[in-house]
This record gives C-alpha cells, sequence and structure tokens, in this order.
DNA sequence: ATGAAAGCGCTAACAT
DNA sequence: ATGTTAGCGCTTTCAT
C-alpha cells in the first residue's frame, strides 16, 4: 500500500479555502482569519500533511539544507561539530549535509561551488587550503557562509577560538618546569593562513624568554603517523627539544608513539602539548595536557549566527570561543 | 555581481535544440545523435551549466539525499560510518543528511516519517528502540533501507557483525589466563533486540564452562558515566567478576576510569574487553582489548546494498562482516 | 532522432 | 481576508 502523498491542494479542498490561504497559515506571512486557521489546522491535523519541501525549495529558490564541509568528518572534534550543529538546526527544519574534503583544495573548492549551485541554505566550513577568494562566488551570491578557523577570509561570518590566554598559560607551565627549548609538531606549510597555532606559539614563547628556533619545528599532516615522524625527527636534532606542542592532539598521540618507542620518558624528558581536547586526550597514557576548543560550543556558535544571517543580517560578524588549558599528566 | 542560475533551457538554445534534448544527454534514458550530442556537451561546458537538483526531484519524486540515521553522530563508531558512506555515495550525487536521535525512539520515528514524506532517495539506520513494525511505512513506500544492526528487523537490507569468532577468540583468552566469573556491562534494556551481545556472550560462555550469573549482569545507557557505575556495581558484588565485557568501548573507558579510582588492578584483577574498536581503544592505557566492528566496512557495505536497491534490486539482502577479536593489554 | 508541452507542489504577486 | 494563477526547472509522454 504506497501512501499517496497528501498536497496543500488536499488540504484546502478539506478545509474548504484556496490552496493559498494554506500556504499563508503555515508561513504566517499574511493574517489569516482565526476561524479560517482553526479550519485548515484541523485539516491539516486530519490529513497528517507535511509540507513538501522540495517544491518548497524549487519555488522560492532556497533548499533546506545546510552543507558542513571539514576536512574529516571521522575526526571528533569535527563528529561532534556535526553532531552539535544538527541538534540545533533541526527545530527549523534544516538539513545538515555533511562533506568531507580530505583537506583537499580541489575537493573543498568543488563542495562550495554545489553549494552555491544547489541554493543550499546556508555552509558551515573548516577551511583547510582554500583561499580568501575562494568564497567570492558564496558571498556575491548571498549564500550565508560561517567560517570555522583560527584565521579571518575577510568579511564573512566567522567562529574563532581566542587562544591566547590558554597558549599563555600553558607556557607558563612549561617554563616554571625549567624548559627552555620548545619545540612544534605543525599542520601542513600549504595550509590555509599558515598555522596561527605556530605563530601564536612563537610570538609567546619570546615574551617567555623562551626559543622556538626553526629547526624545532617540523610540518606534516594532522596524522598520528605524522606526529609519530615528527617527534622522531625532532629528537634526532643535535639539541633535542625539551617542550613540543602539537598542532592537534591526532598528532600528539603520534609523538606519544614514537616517544614510547625511543624510550623517551613524557613528562620526564619532553613535555608534549597538545590541541582541541579531543575525546581521547583525556584517555591516551599519560593523560594528554592539551589547549582545548570546544567543538560543541563552536558548533552552537556556527548554528547561532547561520540564523541570524537566514533572518536577514547583513553585516559580519566574529565570534570569539574561549580556548581552555587542560592541564593533564604529559607536563 | 549575483550569477543567474544557468538552465537547461539556456544550454538548450545555445546547442540550438531542445530542453528535451538536453536532458537526455544528461540521462541517457534515450538515443541521442553523436553530432547533437557534442553540441550539447560543448553548450554545457561552455555555460558550466549543472542540473538543478530540486527541480529534478520535485518532477521525479525522489530526492537525492540519503539519511543516515543514529543514535550518536559524535561517538566515533557512527563518525567513521558517516565519513564512509558520504565518501561512497559522493560520486552518485547523492548527498548524506546526518540525524542525530540521541537513542530516543520518537525521535527515531519522527525521522523515519520525514524521510519518507521528504521523499529521500533512502535511509541507512543504526536502530537503538525502534521495532520491525516501524519500517512497514518506509517498505511499504518502496524506499530503500539499510539497517546496520545485530539483529534483523524483517525482510529489510542488512548490515549486522558476525562476532562468533571474534567472541569465541575472546573467551578463549580469558579462559587461559584462568579466569572463571565474567560479567557484563550491557546496554539498556529497553534497547531493541535485547542485547545480541549479552546473548551471545551467554550461550557461548556457557560452552566454555564458564558462568554468566545474572548479578554479574550490569545494564546502562551507552556512556563512560554507566560505564563506571556499572563497573562499581560489579565490584560491590559478593563475589566479583575476574573478567568484564562491556557493550561498547566508551563504556569500558568508564569502567577503566572506576577500576582506577577503586585501586583495582586490569588486568591483573581484572580483564576488561570493550566492543567497537573505537578510536581511542588503542590510546588508553592499558590498552583496551576490543571485539572490533569495522565501521568503515560497514559504511562500504551500506553503500553498496543501498546502491544495488538504487538499480532496482528487490529482494532483501543481508551482508555480513566479520568482527575481530584486537588482543591489546586489558586482558 | 528530436520536439512540444504538461505538470510535479508550492509561493507570492495580483486581484477582489 | 481570501482567491486565482503564473511559474520555479526539470522529466517524460505523446507527436512527428
Amino acid at each position: 500500500m504506497v501512501r499517496e502523498r497528501v498536497t496543500m491542494a488536499d488540504v484546502a479542498r478539506a478545509a474548504g479555502v484556496s490552496s493559498a490561504t494554506v500556504s499563508y497559515v503555515l508561513s504566517g506571512k499574511r493574517p489569516v482569519a482565526p476561524e479560517t486557521r482553526a479550519v485548515v489546522e484541523a485539516a491539516i491535523e486530519e490529513l497528517s500533511f507535511t509540507v513538501n519541501v522540495t517544491a518548497r525549495s524549487l519555488r522560492t529558490g532556497r533548499s533546506s539544507l545546510v552543507a558542513l564541509i571539514v576536512p574529516d568528518i571521522a575526526n571528533p572534534f569535527f563528529a561532534q561539530l556535526a553532531a552539535t550543529l544538527q541538534e540545533q538546526l533541526r527545530g527549523l527544519g534544516l538539513h545538515v549535509v555533511v562533506c568531507g574534503t580530505g583537506a583537499r583544495r580541489d575537493e573543498e573548492r568543488a563542495l562550495l561551488a554545489e553549494a552555491v549551485h544547489q541554493r543550499f541554505a546556508g555552509v558551515v566550513i573548516t577551511p583547510f587550503r582554500l583561499k580568501q577568494q575562494d568564497f567570492k562566488p558564496l558571498v556575491d551570491a548571498g549564500m550565508p557562509v560561517v567560517i570555522s578557523a583560527d584565521v579571518s577570509f575577510g568579511p564573512i561570518d566567522l567562529v574563532t577560538p581566542d587562544a591566547r590566554v590558554a597558549t599563555r598559560r600553558a607556557l607558563e607551565r612549561v617554563s616554571t618546569s625549567q624548559r627552555r627549548r620548545i619545540a612544534m609538531i605543525a599542520g601542513p606549510r600549504d595550509a590555509t593562513g599558515g598555522d596561527p597555532r605556530l605563530e601564536h606559539l612563537r610570538a609567546l614563547a619570546m615574551q617567555f624568554g623562551m626559543s622556538l628556533p626553526h629547526e624545532l619545528v617540523v610540518r606534516g599532516e594532522h596524522t598520528r603517523e605524522a606526529g609519530a615522524a615528527g617527534f622522531g625527527a625532532l629528537m634526532s636534532r643535535r639539541y633535542p627539544p625539551d617542550a613540543v606542542f602539537c598542532g592537534n592532539d591526532v598528532i600528539a598521540v603520534g609523538a606519544m608513539d614514537k616517544a614510547h618507542e625511543l624510550g623517551v620518558d613524557i613528562p620526564g624528558d619532553v613535555a608534549l602539548i597538545g590541541h582541541d581536547d579531543a575525546s581521547f586526550a583525556s584517555l591516551v597514557r599519560p593523560r594528554l595536557t592539551t589547549i582545548r576548543y570546544p567543538a560543541a560550543e563552536v558548533g552552537r556558535s556556527a548554528a547561532q549566527l547561520l540564523i541570524e544571517r537566514l533572518n536577514g543580517r547583513q553585516a559580519p560578524k566574529t565570534v570569539h570561543v574561549m580556548a581552555e588549558f587542560v592541564a593533564r599528566s604529559s607536563v
């Protein structure tokens, strides 16, 4: 038994009104007499009518889909972001379409183009190798875009962490344990905006009278393997570091793998600090000290910005979410 | 500069053909003369035309959306499933809409209903509290559905783990280390299909001459907190267990928390075995021994089944993916 | 092998 | 306060 779809016309017929009235009852875009409204709502209930979102989208030229474009959905940080975003947008009848780019620029660009072509309601994106100009078509098309990133991409809504305090705390902690040679295993060089986490650390380190020399900065992808390789490289330096910051927690775990393999004690020989506070950070041993980026809060803020824009806000807005220094046992 | 959408009519005009021909060039549903085809393809290229999926959906009555309905997107297992599914379906122009239910039956039902109403292309779901009859409307409506679960829900495509060998291996391992009193921290009682992981363990344990008495089975949600509470409860029994199986890895980590708190040594005093092999299982200390359910393979199989059904397969099909005993240091 | 045209279900401009 | 109707862009039947 295939149930036929109930249309607005059916509801209108049942309620003895025109389909326009049904539409207006639903949207509230023009006044409807209370009695009429009641009759229509009864008919909707009776027939268990739900609007055809596809038809609506075709007519209005705007779909009910929000694209979430991230390097890797399986990364716990982005998974949490997806979960929160979906939860926040659900009540508005918006659906979250997840798109993993594998950190490839061509994928990122293709997905952006698709969002425009298909008239998505909006885009939430953590760009990885995109440049500012890649967003121009979206902005020109009036597409609501929220960027979740460390750096700005021009006049576009942004959710960005404020890690100044947290990074300072981390350095204080490292400094009080008499460590002087700090190092970083950063993300790839060609990632957009360079690596703000690195730049940031460099600037602050100087204030603390600590060095972050070039030979103590290594780069790689955001993977466990890259973390292991990076840590190995750092340890083979003539003067190896006594504190290693990592671009994210996945890298840090890779570094731990290597430390274990090399017999380097953490935190005895080397302090290790991650970024993100991924779900596993508190599970590894030693438990990972990290600079926490609150994924759920990022998700809520992104949803909020998106909603405001759907409601007509024009001026770009930036929301700062505070990163937090989480001291565990790897320092 | 808002770029106007390029329609099939535009392409048709540019190519000097009718829009029907453009459509047929795209779909291949009727023969087109090679020269005509060439002209049309050139025009498509020239104008960088892409079809309006919304209009297509309205016309065909089938959208290009696939709903992924799971208890919790942020759970690493489901996050990986989402990532794989999206990757597999991307090439077919299908989008994955993620839907988290929080394991609530009303949400699960609402989402299912919505998928039917909005004429989704298909549904991939890990039901948690749904019953077999909840799927009837979908099946009647001819909606392609793939269930990823431990148990069958009737004549519907199913991706299901085969954990017999792996569970046997786990018990062998437990048995050779002279453990006799096994316990389980299982999922909630009202989950659909009871708890197959528990039933399964119980049946096999008997064959191994080990007991799994009722007082050594505790239940809770799939959370770290529930795991801790469950472990605490088990340890307060008059005769506490010397091996504890957990419904999933998240529960197992909670159990570890509690063991640490109580000064119970793992695996010295108690062996601990999880389920899933979530990404963090190899990161906790002691590293978690677990029964691995390959999320990526589940995702690939689900995508495969869905595609077959979109291509017209009628008969329900079940794919078994082999679970695997992963021996680490918690046993 | 190709074209003409109806119509999917809705919204919103225009009428009353 | 409500109704009438065009048309969003596509697919597909019917004609040629």
